[in-house]
DNA sequence: TTGTAAGCGTTATCAC
DNA sequence: GTGATAACGCTTACAA
C-alpha cells in the first residue's frame, strides 16, 4: 500500500508538505507541488480513509437505514437522497438489518437517515445522546440531535376514508400495518378521527403486515363474511394488491362488490386490474428533504421538522359516483390534495 | 468521546490490557476483565470503527455497487448477499453513483461486488491489481482478485427464442439492451445463434435501453409496420412491460395479434394484463453466491466462476400452441429448464 | 497476567 | 514554504 511516506521519500520532502501538497493548500510552491502530485499520480496514491476518517473525525459518508431491500417504495426516496448527499459532498449508502446498526455508533458514517422499526426509538434517543445525527422518516422523537420529516398520514387517510364515504359506503374494513408501526398508528388515528363523525358508518379493524400475505388473509374474512358491497382501507398498497389477488380468484368483484383503496402509490398499483385507488406522495422529495435535513443538523444548522404532503389518486378498484344507487345527503366535495 | 484510554485510567489498568479484555483475550484474569467490561458499559463505550479499520487494514464491510436504486431485480438479490454477507460476519452496505467509487480503492469496504455498467472494466481491474477483491454480475473478467457469477444469458434467451420459434412465428422482433450492456449482448449472441440455425424465421433488431421507454418506443415501429401476427423478444421484462403498455393502446391484442417475451420475470410481469412470458431466475441465489464467492476471495481460498441457471415461465403473453394455425414440423418438444 | 511501546496513514500545530 | 512532531483510537509483539 502506498502512503504519503512514499511520496515523501520519492519527493525528497517531509510528509506534511506532501500532506498540505495533496490537499491543495496553498502554503506549497507551485513546483513542489506539481512535483509531488505527480509522483503521488505515478505511485497510483489513494488515500486512506480510514486513516483519514480518524484524524478528522468524520467520513463524509450518510447512511440510510432500510427494514428490507425489497420495498418497492425505496427506488426514488433512495435516488433523492443519493442526489442531494453527493451535491453537497457526502456519500450515501444504504444498509439493512441488525449488524449494521453500529455503523452510526462507531462513527463509520457522519449521520443516518432511520426508515426502519427495528431500530427502538431508545437506541436512536442514545445515539442521539452521544452526539450522533439522525433523522427519521417512521417516527416523531422529541432530541436536539434528531429531526423528522414525516409523511401526512393523517392527511392521506382522512381522504382515503372521506373518498370511500362520499361514494356512499356504511361500512369498512380497514387493514392495518403491523404492531408498532408509527405509520399504520397514524393512519388508524385518522380513521377513527373520520368515523367519529359519521354516525352511520360501521367500520371493521383487521390486523395487517403490510405485506401481501396480509392482504390476503384480510381478504379471506371479508369474503367469508360477505352480504353486501363493503368497502376496504388497506394502509398500504402492498396489502391492497394482495387482497386483490385473492379476491380476484372469487366471483367479488373489485370496484363493484369490494371498493379498494391503498396508500403509497407504489408502481405496481398502477398495473393491477382495476388500477387501485391510493393515496400518492413525492417518494423523490421525502429523500432529498431527508437528505437536506441531516446535513443542515450536521453542519449544525437549526431545522424544523418536515412534512411530505399526501394526495389521492383515482382508479377502478373504487365504483365512480355516478354508479352508486345512495348518496349521503348533505357533503360537500372536498378538495382531492390536502 | 470515550475511548479505551478513559477505560483503562478509570480502572486502573493499561490500555493493553483494556484492548484485550475488550476483545475477549484469555490473556487476562476474569476478575480483572469483568472490572473493565463492567466500566466499559458503564461508560457507554463504542469502538471506532476507523481505528480498528487502520489498524487491522480490513473493514468487516462488503459493498454492492448498483447502477441505480430503483431496479425491481434488486430486492432479493440485495437480500441473499446479505444473508451470507452476516453470516459470515461481514456487514453489507449498498451503493451507487460515480461517487461512490472511491470506497473500495479507498479500503472502507474489503470487497466489492459489481452491478454497474458504470464501472470501466478497465478501472476495475486497476483495483483487482492493487490487490482489492470483486465479484463482477454484469461482465467478464479475468484477473485471480476477481470473480464472475454471472446469469446464464445464453441458455435464457435460447429458450425464449425457441418458445416462440415453437409457436410458428417467423418474423420475431428483438429489443436490446442498452449499448455497452453485456447482459444484452450476451442474449443478441443467443439470438444470432438460433435465428441462424432457423432458415425460416427473419428477425428485427430493435434498438432499446432496458427501461420501460424503451419498450414503448419499440411498440412504435411495430404498430408502424404491422401487417400480421409478430412476436417481439424484449431483452428485459422492463421493456417488455412498456411495450405491452403502449400496445394496450392500440387494437392490437398481446398474446393474439403480437406475442410478447421478455427476461428477468421481475415482480410487475406477475401483474401485467396478460401475464408476461419471462425468463427467471433466482435472485436471491445470484445475490447469496456473489457474496459467497467474495468472502471467499478475500480469505485467499481458491474459487471458480459461478453461472445463474434459467427457466422459462409461462404466461398469456404468447399465444398457446392449440390456439396456433400453423406449426414448423420436425419441431421436438425442448425441455423448459436449461 | 499485565504493562510498554511501536505503528496503522492521516492531519495539523508548531517551529524554522 | 517546508519540516518535525504529536495526535486520532486501536492492536499486538515483546518485556516485565
Amino acid at each position: 500500500m502506498v502512503s504519503i511516506k512514499d511520496i515523501a521519500k520519492k519527493a525528497g520532502v517531509s510528509i506534511s508538505t506532501v500532506s498540505y501538497a495533496l490537499n491543495g493548500s496553498n502554503k506549497v510552491t507551485d513546483e513542489t507541488s506539481s512535483k509531488i502530485l505527480a509522483i503521488a499520480k505515478e505511485l497510483n496514491y489513494v488515500p486512506n480513509a480510514a486513516a483519514r476518517t480518524l484524524k478528522k473525525r468524520e467520513s463524509k459518508i450518510l447512511g440510510v437505514f432500510l427494514t428490507d431491500f425489497s420495498g418497492d417504495v425505496y427506488g426514488d426516496l433512495l435516488s433523492g437522497m443519493k442526489t442531494v448527499c453527493n451535491a453537497q459532498g457526502y456519500d450515501l449508502i444504504v444498509c439493512s438489518g441488525e449488524q449494521s446498526h453500529r455503523m452510526l455508533p462507531e462513527r463509520m458514517i457522519d449521520g443516518a437517515v432511520i426508515l426502519d422499526h427495528t431500530f427502538a426509538s431508545k437506541e436512536l434517543l442514545q445515539y442521539a445522546d452521544r452526539g450522533h445525527k439522525i433523522v427519521v422518516l417512521d417516527r416523531e422523537l422529541d432530541h436536539p440531535n434528531i429531526n423528522q420529516v414525516l409523511l401526512d398520514n393523517k392527511a392521506g387517510a382522512t381522504l382515503a376514508m372521506e373518498h370511500l364515504i362520499e361514494q356512499g359506503h356504511t361500512k369498512i374494513y380497514v387493514v392495518t400495518g403491523p404492531e408498532g408501526s408509527f405509520d399504520s398508528a397514524q393512519r388508524m388515528k385518522a380513521v377513527r378521527q373520520v368515523t367519529e363523525r359519521e354516525a352511520n358508518v360501521e367500520w371493521i379493524e383487521i390486523e395487517g403486515d403490510f405485506e401481501k400475505s396480509g392482504g390476503e388473509q384480510a381478504a379471506e374474512l371479508i369474503i367469508r363474511d360477505y352480504t353486501e358491497p363493503v368497502a376496504v382501507f388497506c394502509l398500504n398498497d402492498e396489502m391492497a394488491i394482495g387482497l386483490c389477488n385473492r379476491l380476484a380468484e372469487t366471483d367479488l368483484q373489485i370496484g363493484r362488490d369490494v371498493d379498494v383503496i391503498g396508500f403509497d402509490n407504489i408502481e405496481l398499483s398502477k398495473y393491477v386490474q382495476p388500477r387501485l385507488v391510493t393515496i400518492d406522495y413525492s417518494k423523490r422529495k421525502w429523500g432529498s428533504l431527508a437528505a437536506e435535513q441531516l446535513i443542515k443538523i450536521i453542519a449544525g444548522e437549526p431545522v424544523d421538522h418536515e412534512r411530505i404532503y399526501v394526495t389521492l389518486v383515482e382508479g377502478g378498484s373504487v365504483r365512480s359516483q355516478v354508479q352508486q344507487e345512495t348518496r349521503l345527503p348533505n357533503r360537500h366535495e372536498r378538495a382531492v390534495s390536502y
